[in-house]
DNA sequence: TGCATACTGTACCTATCGGTACAGAGATTG
DNA sequence: CAATCTCTGTACCGATAGGTACAGTATGCA
């Protein structure tokens, strides 16, 4: 028996492993040991090598961000679209378990390779939320700094529960940012 | 000529590749390349090799946070260590310009590495924020989740600024962060 | 001055790195 | 059924990884 793989099935997994081992840590043999998937395959799929399989690595996360949360924050009821952030990102992220890999690329000098990317999702998760929050009433001042403040958190979060290796720093810290906005905007 | 080292000299400059390049990324030859050492003097200081140099780091940085920072934290007047804290973690951390090496550790595999002294450095730091805050008037539960979102705030302010490539975002989270505390104790 | 110690450069080792080439297997289509 | 297209495994490549061995050069001290 053998496995017939698509790109699409391919990301989620390679997502994974970039997310523990970092870029300069994954190697093209732990990802063949981790997935099954040879480098045949992985070629094939993506013929730009190890930075193509980051890029769509990065896209998969972009994308699914821009449905989940910038969206709804653009478009939705602002109090809604909020609340329904901060329950997805205590989702995606299991509840600290899990770090941003696009924040953990933003560090080394990996982040020389994806920086338009990178820049990219922040900006806009900063942009989306200040919109939402500019709907429910703040300033736009105001709104600016709560959203960088909130994205900023989030970030802190994950690299404060990972170090201490507490989960319940990361969901403490959710609950505080989101009370914060929360008194903001009643 | 001929440049002649001590292992104290060398550890600083590990130290800023290690932070740019994260630990997979350097590699011995990058070191060289970038500081002039062969890998005779390396392997002289260092006998258990990359693991041992980054171990040093790690060990270097340690003893700065608790010489200026924690220390006056647990020992100094409360609000003169705070305001010291601030303008230290500002200048240490060039304005957003030079990212925490403990932190990134802590996001990707290497932390299984040196998670002893990972842990070690973070709750160190809350420890001691968390006595200074309960010394200049905060309730134990208040100064604790006050300690723990400054330092989570320095990490996500950190990823922030470096994935926007503004160091203006640092800067402004580091305010942020400072007239809560201050809210908190007068 | 002589000797031990501290440091350095070079040559070399094996394992693994990212990447390429390509023939063959399976399914899809005409 | 034949031809095509998508996917996969294997064998390779040169370059570099981390690490070792060791002779040579400074340096500090008696």
């Amino acid at each position: 028996m053998k496995t017939v793989y698509e790109r699409t099935d391919v990301v989620p997994l390679l997502a994974e492993i970039f997310r523990e081992l970092g870029y300069e840590g994954t190697s093209l043999s732990r990802i063949t040991e981790r997935t099954g998937i040879g480098k045949g395959s992985l070629y094939h799929f993506f013929p730009g090598g190890k930075e193509e399989m980051a890029s769509a690595v990065i896209a998969e996360i972009d994308a699914w961000f821009e449905h989940a949360i910038y969206r709804p924050l653009r478009n939705d009821d602002a109090g809604k679209a909020i609340a329904a952030m901060w329950t997805n990102v205590n989702d995606y992220f299991r509840s600290g378990g899990r770090i941003c890999l696009v924040g953990a690329f933003a560090l080394d000098d990996t982040r020389e390779r994806f920086s338009a990317a990178i820049g990219d999702y922040f900006i806009r998760w900063i942009d989306a939320l200040c919109s939402a929050l500019m709907r429910a009433g703040c300033t736009g001042e105001k709104a600016q700094a709560l959203a960088e403040e909130c994205v900023s958190g989030i970030q802190g979060a994950l690299v404060l529960s990972r170090a201490l290796g507490d989960k319940t720093v990361f969901t403490r810290s959710l609950e505080t940012l989101a009370k914060r906005l929360d008194a903001a905007v009643r």
